[in-house]
DNA sequence: ACAATATATCAAGATATATTGATTTAATGA
DNA sequence: TCATTAAATCAATATATCTTGATATATTGT
């Protein structure tokens, strides 16, 4: 598939901007962080996450067991537009939860 | 739908970033003029220029029985940069075919 | 090597979106 | 008013995407 659209089908799900909220927020962090922080089962994290991954958003960096994802940088023009809007968007985002550092994550 | 959301889905479609190539490309045009230059059945091009027009990428203009669609213009930065982005891709623009104006469309 | 845990992938069902052909609406001209 | 034509909408089907639960993979510590 081209670049763009799959740039632009990687925006196109609010599960997927919520994430890049998060992330563009409360910086790097491990899956189960995510997890916990944004309710959400881990199967459907990791399909978005690669999504995010291969639209060229974010980066994984592995650290042991634990996947950190964090907004690549620096994003071309395209991409930090987007990023830009979605950070004016009015998203009520959760609190973020460190299971990671606090202990193992047990989920 | 959320605005963004909006507009994000609304590139999200071969098709539609055809029409927005070519409108951008050749201007003004009306949809008989669009449907010969793109070959597209009239109620798929009708579809995705609704899509367009709600997505807030181009606006249209009645005269008689014919409808003109247009970039709209000015747009917003960022869906003037999703535009620009259009604009370098790699699309084998078809020719336009003035069907209105040399007569009927009689399609 | 084995057990435990984090993450990725797979399979099935649910939901959304696109395509087509048929029908409807609207404007023009006889 | 009626016939004609452009464009919009509708209904049915096809295709793609999302969600969930189950399973597989990989890393760590014993």
């Amino acid at each position: 598939m081209d670049v763009f659209l799959k740039t632009v089908s990687a925006l196109n799900d609010e599960t997927r901007i919520l994430i890049l909220r998060f992330l563009d927020e409360y910086g790097d962090s491990c899956v189960c962080d995510l997890q916990t922080s944004l309710d959400m089962i881990q199967s459907r994290l990791s399909r978005h996450l690669k999504i995010l991954k291969e639209a060229g958003f974010v980066r994984v960096e592995r650290r042991g067991t634990w996947a950190y994802y964090a907004i690549r940088s620096p994003l071309d023009r395209f991409r930090s537009e987007a990023l830009e809007e979605i950070r004016h968007l009015d998203i009520t985002l959760p609190p973020l939860q460190k299971t990671s550092q606090t202990g193992a994550c047990k989920l």
